[in-house]
This record gives C-alpha cells, sequence and structure tokens, in this order.
DNA sequence: GCAAAAGTGTTCGTACTACACCCATGG
DNA sequence: CCATGGGTGTAGTACGAACACTTTTGC
C-alpha cells in the first residue's frame, strides 16, 4: 500500500527588541478561504535536506537571515492537523536579530508580520501548538546556552540582556549578581564603545564571544542562568 | 510536482542490567541483501500517528512494552541515508525494564539481540547516528530528569541506581552523597523488602514514587543530579 | 541640580565536596 | 571469623541570594 503523507518543516522565528518577544507569522490569501495567520513554513522537495528546506521557506517567505536554527519537534500525530491531507510537520526554532532585520513587504498574497508572543492570534493548523512548545524550548535554552545573543545586536548593552532575560523567563532579576555571573563565565567583552543614549549614564557596549565560548565547551565549561 | 519521500520511525530502546548498558537491535534477513544489524523501525501507515507507528513496530518486531518512550530527532539531510528511496526517519528514545524483559525469540526471518553500547556493530543506513544522538541525550536527561527509575524494575536496590548512574554518565560517584542527595529529594521510599543477595549485609529495596514526583514538579520541583 | 540609567561589594546561608568506619549477613 | 556489600556523619568550601548607594550624563 502506497504512502500518502506529506512532510512540510514550519520556523518559529523569534525576534527581540524594546523588552518584547516577538514571532514572526505569515498570511497567505487564498481566495475564498480565511486567512489565518501561520508559522513561515511549507513542503519538503523530494531531493532536498530538512535543513535547506527551511532555510529556502524562510528566504523565500520572509527573507529574514537567523542567527541560529535547530529542529525543534516533528508534529505528526494528530492524523488531521492539516484537514485537506496527512502532513507530518518538522518545526524548526529560529533566532533572529531584530534590530537589522528587515522583514518581506507585505505583497497582494502575502503578509509577513511580527507578532508580541502575547498578541499571537488564532494560528492555522496546529501551529499554536507548536509556538508553544518552542516558547517552552527558548525558556529552558536560555538558561543553559548563550543563545540570548543571538536576539540582539552584535554589540548590546549589558541592560538589554538584562531585560531579554527578564522578558523571556518573566522573573525579576537583580542586576548585580546578574551581571557579577555573566562576567565571571568571561565570555563576553566590553567594547570601548558607548551607546548613545537619550538619557542618564552612557553604557558600554559589550561582545558575546563565541569562540571563547566553543573553546570552553570544549573544556568542560557549562553555560547556566538560574535564579530563585 | 508530486512529493517522493517516504516517513519512517525508529526507535533506540535502552535497557540496563549487571552494570551494563544495552540497546535493542535487530536484523532482518532478506536473501541476497547483507543483513546489517539495525534499529526496529519501519514506515508509517498513512493514517497512522508517529507514535502509534512506533509502538507497532516495537510490538511487530520486538514485543517488548516500554517504560518511557519521547521523541528524540528527526533524522532527514542525509538524502541518501537510505540507498533506494528518499527515507526521512522520526527517531525515538524508549527505556525499559530489561530484568522482565522477554524479547521476542528469533525466527527465520528476524533476529532481535541486546547489544551492550560498546559492542555495537555497524549499523544499517545512518543507524549509528542516530544511536549516537540517543546515547547523548540519555546521559543529558539522566541529569535533570528521573528517568533512570524507568530502566529499573519497580522495585530496585540503591546500590543498582548508583551503578546505573555509574555506568551511563561514566563517572565515579560518591556513595554516600549520592545516596544523601537522592533521598533528599523525597521522591525515593524505602519498602519493607529486603533483597536476597548471595553475600553481604542484606539491603533495603526502594521504590519511585512517581506520584510524588509529578506533584513536587507542578510545585517548581526541579530534580538533578550533577557530579565534579 | 535633578532625573535617569549605569556601575559596583559585602554578608549570609545553603548546598556540594571530600572523606572512612561500622554493620549485617552467609559461608 | 572472614569476606562481602550495605549503611551512615561531619567539616570545609564555594557559590547563589539578598541588598543600596554612588557615578555619569542630558536637560
Amino acid at each position: 500500500m502506497e504512502q500518502k503523507i506529506k512532510l512540510a518543516v514550519d520556523a518559529v522565528v523569534f525576534g527581540y527588541q524594546n523588552s518584547n518577544l516577538y514571532v514572526l507569522l505569515i498570511q497567505q490569501k487564498f481566495d475564498g478561504q480565511q486567512p489565518y495567520w501561520a508559522l513561515p513554513g511549507g513542503l519538503v522537495q523530494s531531493n532536498e535536506p530538512l535543513i535547506e528546506a527551511v532555510k529556502r521557506e524562510l528566504k523565500e517567505e520572509t527573507n529574514v537571515s537567523v542567527n541560529y536554527l535547530e529542529q525543534l519537534y516533528t508534529f505528526g500525530d494528530d492524523v488531521n492537523r492539516d484537514s485537506r491531507n496527512r502532513v507530518v510537520s518538522v518545526a524548526y526554532f529560529a533566532l533572529i536579530d531584530a534590530s537589522k532585520t528587515i522583514i518581506k513587504a507585505d505583497t497582494d498574497a502575502e503578509n509577513v508580520q511580527w507578532f508580541t508572543i502575547s498578541a499571537v492570534p488564532q494560528l492555522a493548523f496546529d501551529h499554536n501548538l507548536i509556538l508553544t512548545a518552542a516558547i517552552t524550548r527558548l525558556k529552558a535554552k536560555l538558561t543553559y546556552q548563550p543563545i540570548g545573543f543571538d536576539l540582539l545586536p552584535a554589540e548590546f548593552l549589558f541592560s538589554d540582556l538584562e531585560n531579554l532575560y527578564c522578558t523571556i523567563l518573566e522573573k525579576e532579576i537583580d542586576r548585580r549578581n546578574f551581571r557579577k555571573k555573566i562576567l565571571s563565565f568571561g565570555i563576553i567583552e566590553e567594547t570601548d564603545k558607548l551607546a548613545d543614549k537619550k538619557s542618564g549614564r552612557p553604557a558600554k557596549l559589550f561582545r558575546f564571544n563565541k569562540q571563547k565560548y566553543d573553546a570552553m565547551v570544549k573544556e568542560g565549561f557549562y553555560f547556566e542562568i538560574r535564579f530563585a
């Protein structure tokens, strides 16, 4: 008996700006079809690696360039998650620097837009489920891998990093302890630049030293940020 | 253009006994085909949830009953991982109590057998890769989720638990500190039974209280076993 | 000189580490 | 009585938690 299963990929793309976590959604306008917002994604081509399929769809549909991309989970237990066909979807998890990102302009056929997590509408298929899984993964990874930097510009303020953690983990953090902990790792370096700010004391810009982090990991280093 | 991708599931089934970690492999004898050992698995049926597909294959091919089963990773980047067709495989990770497991008897068409991890031969397709990913997951999860109990009988000796951790994590552990830590969680209870042993002082049997663990998790409890 | 955000140290308590001896049984 | 594995306590240390004032700038 011939197998009748279609294989798709979907991507949950997170961005962060001004103490807000965003997710990138698209809306494809078919006539007569109710235009739910959805995660970017689509069918995998027969000769295409999964990861290439995600990258292609992201480029075609949103034109963003990602800093971090990893497989999240494969959704295939609900046989009717797509009402038209049996579709199994391999979901990916992506982080981008929202500040430098210019998302694809809206066309007649397609909208692309950032949504704050709290304002995400009902999505197509089981995409709300996928998003929830991605948020869970993001929160978990933030505490044991230095992926927060992939949501920030290459040079960033300490206060941005701190706010990012507060925002995403939905916790209050002691500024002094946070700074001490992060600096103790030795994977963040001060640049000689200062941020131009509207008010208050000027802040130094910092940079994540990925080379150093990778080297330290090989020596057995574990990144970890925990809070009470 | 029609999509020509087949979807399969594979399972990495771990067992533990006498300070040895085992994985369950099968060998399907086709005539003329070189009989590589492989992970149990097979194609997903068109109307079948992924998880059901794994359970079905495990039952058909090995007849084991699993204590723990979770999705591991989806292997679909190597377009030629199966030389005959494009096959994408959703790999699962399973733990069973090897002591009570009676694996399916060998038939003319099929062998089923435990292999110690260090003695695993070259496997079919990219199954060695999948196994490596599963071992990594097992080691990681052991430190932050109480899944070790799923490799042991319902009632077990403390020394078994300790040896399980030593064996799988390939580390030495201080017996006193280990016992203190585990008992401090309050998720293990002493039974009034003693093990019948060949030599030495009789040992108490312990039992994992999953209800209590689940309740504690809801209250914010984190299981964690780390070693220097 | 005031508002606004950046930067910085110390104390306290808890939890991990290291470590060695006695106990209960079978043969 | 001896071999075998089971069971237990303590002292030192290091790390996380709590906590508030000074500094630099723009207006």
